[in-house]
DNA sequence: TCCTTATTGATAATGATTGTCAACATCATC
DNA sequence: GATGATGTTGACAATCATTATCAATAAGGA
């Protein structure tokens, strides 16, 4: 049976309080910042878990790192995700949905899944520098 | 100057043989198995190269590989991948380019770009087991 | 042909992630 | 509240894809 322990309870508060996605190593400093004694095992592992049961979405970052965020559970969605500060926006997007199932069936594929991700500067980062 | 070598043609050639995407290190295998004495990092520097140069796609797979497959260069598109054979295809969807777009527009996001990819059985690994 | 220098490839280094396993903590049960 | 079975932790080692090194090689312009 799955136990309810202090760490994995802290490193799903640390991910609640994250506006963009971090990765392992990142939520394990700030959780070390925060005077925690936490392993970063544990923490792949929580992330691993929460990941698994919906409570967050992950990404493959660019440089193979794999990024995690806190997320609305049990409903499908997308993100909007700033290259520069990592600010991240849910999105829906029916259209896609339907787009997404139609493309599959045409070329004869059963089962589909989809990856829909949009990157860009978010509004402060597109300000031009001072 | 950029050079012509026998390496980064076999690479080129390897991976159009290929109606999959790939990792380098399955590449270097092929090319190895042909009696070529490639060498891996060789590969993995001609596979960055052509996914540079527009000649190859990238994608990273779950478990964190970096995967290329050959395209049509200078026509911005989307995959349609099998998750059991790895079969690939090409598609468009100007739809989707649009909803990119303005789904970053409205919130403020500016140089948009897109991860949009689709997976699912193809025809053949849909069939069930004889 | 000669020479400059981009390229190669064997190998070491890197870095994220996972495996190991003894010590520990949770929680159903007493 | 105490007990015990067992899920969980964390320091560390191991793994594995990818990148950096660097001496040897080979393209290709002169
Ligand atoms: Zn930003
Ligand atoms: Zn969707
Ligand atoms: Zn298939
Ligand atoms: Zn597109």
């Amino acid at each position: 049976m799955k136990r309810n322990t202090w760490q994995r309870e802290a490193v799903k508060s640390a991910l609640d309080t994250q506006d963009a996605f971090v990765s392992a190593q990142q939520l394990h400093s700030a959780l070390r910042d925060d005077g925690t004694g936490i392993g970063l095992a544990t923490v792949y592992r929580a992330l691993a878990d929460l990941a698994e049961s919906g409570q967050a979405d992950s990404l493959q970052s660019t440089e193979g790192e794999a990024l995690y965020r806190a997320c609305t559970p049990g409903q499908h969605h997308h993100h909007l995700i700033c290259r520069n500060c990592g600010l991240t926006v849910e999105i829906e997007a029916d259209a896609v949905e339907q787009w997404a199932r139609k493309v599959a069936a045409e070329n004869g594929f059963t089962q589909p899944e989809h990856v829909v991700d949009v990157f860009g500067l978010c509004a402060d980062c597109s300000k031009p520098a001072p």
